[in-house]
DNA sequence: CAACGACTTTGACCTAGGTCAAAAACGATT
DNA sequence: AATCGTTTTTGACCTAGGTCAAAGTCGTTG
């Protein structure tokens, strides 16, 4: 089970931890540098933020400052259309990297909002490009970051493009499996953070579709869900139903 | 009206044409660069390839080569899904940067197609990182590509996830013309380069939709279309129908 | 522990867009 | 100019998912 941030709250020794002794290290920013190159990255993420639940890391229109790695907890990005409707644009935990759309136009493009209390680590962007031209291994997974978050977002158009409402959320749900697996949590037993309503956004559906399709899941033995606790059952039945397709 | 590359075979004085002396400089990934720094991009950028219609310029799966910049047709991207499955993820022009999902993993995450005969800068990826590493101009711009791509992203995803297929179009067409006038070209009077399918794919609809409601834009005096050729007569409205919240 | 507000579930009904089918329009080729 | 294949348009009908409404469940706070 995810456990969330300890609840104590200052500890000095954790205030001073740097990637060098951070777990997500191997996800996160400094994955695959040398020790050299870690002990400057140490460097560079100099700052920790504490965002409580509800609460905003950054707001879209804002100046970009730094990037973030997430720590602990977890936050969703949300674009806003000027008529105030909103899409959550994804969702991320610890050793994700925040903030890549702002370097575009040095503003953010979307909100993020803590759906958890969460802890981020700073990253000065202009010490990041810096810093990546001194570090040939931090510049190329710097890269690799920002292609695997376009990546991402390709395979949520598909998803949004071309997928059903049952097959949009067994994807979902593997795919919160998966992620929270390569952190070393359960892959078949976790907690949502996020509302029925903020999938819906997520996936292109109104909350009633997610309420309904995930009690069909639970009927059909796929799952077991009691409000935000969620128990894959048989995941080989999860995956067989994006696998084929329905249409055509 | 956007011409197609010059049919005569092969001329030496275009092939020799490098960024510093390329009409499309402040769009393309030169933009913003100085003199020095351009000439070592001239260096970069060393070689041309002619993708003919409906040719691959690289397929998913396929190793990362080179990032591609279109100097003129017209290309689109395609997600695949195991089971046949595909998903248009955008459509390129002039100035667009393609590839860059294949930094990720260093192979191609999706087929990228030419439209009609696009000729594109093989942009050599390792040669990129390196130069970056010796100006920062280029290294910034290249990330404001790769974060412009990330934005570029969510505002699909903002269209497929809550947007309706008026809405949809609108924004499709408006983005169109925005491209095309950046270009120099007309804003009002362009020629799609993709079938209804295509459109329909991208847009998460059905090709049945597009024509219909292309047919109704008509019918309601907001551009005029035969065929392929579109003709933008009430910009304004256009703009109206995806600024407003029909729904909530 | 009572009460409130936020979230979820479920049912009944409706509609935007999908599906199927047929005809028309086009463009490339002979 | 005739033919073929591709693309587009339009109509008739259907269904997945949206909408509206009501009741139930939870966590939080006084």
């Amino acid at each position: 089970m995810a456990s969330p941030a300890n609840p104590k709250p200052v500890d000095v020794t954790r205030l001073k931890t740097v990637c060098s002794a951070c777990s997500l290290r191997e996800l996160c920013l400094p994955a695959g540098l040398d020790s050299a190159a870690l002990a400057e990255v140490d460097r560079l993420v100099n700052r920790r933020r504490h965002v409580k639940r509800g609460d905003y890391l950054y707001h879209a229109g804002g100046a970009l400052q730094a990037l973030y790695a997430i720590r602990s907890g977890f936050m969703k990005s949300c674009v806003l259309h000027e008529d105030g409707r909103e899409q959550v644009a994804g969702f991320h935990m610890m050793g994700d990297l925040m903030g890549m759309d702002a370097i575009s136009t040095a503003r953010h493009m979307c909100d993020a909002v803590a759906l958890e209390d969460t802890e981020v680590c700073e990253i000065p962007f202009a010490y990041l490009e810096q810093l990546s031209r001194e570090l040939p291994s931090l510049q190329h997974h710097f890269h690799r970051m920002m292609s695997r978050e376009i990546v991402r977002d390709y395979g949520v158009m598909l998803l949004l493009g071309s997928m059903k409402a049952e097959e949009r959320l067994a994807a979902f749900l593997l795919n919160l499996s998966q992620r929270f697996a390569a952190r070393g949590y359960s892959s078949s037993e976790f907690n949502l953070r996020m509302t029925r309503e903020e999938i819906g956004s997520y996936l292109g559906l109104k909350l009633e579709t997610i309420s309904r399709v995930l009690s069909r899941f639970q009927e059909d033995g796929l799952i077991s869900v009691r409000h935000k606790h969620v128990k894959i059952t048989d995941l080989a039945a999860l995956r067989a139903l994006i696998g084929r397709a329905p249409c055509q």
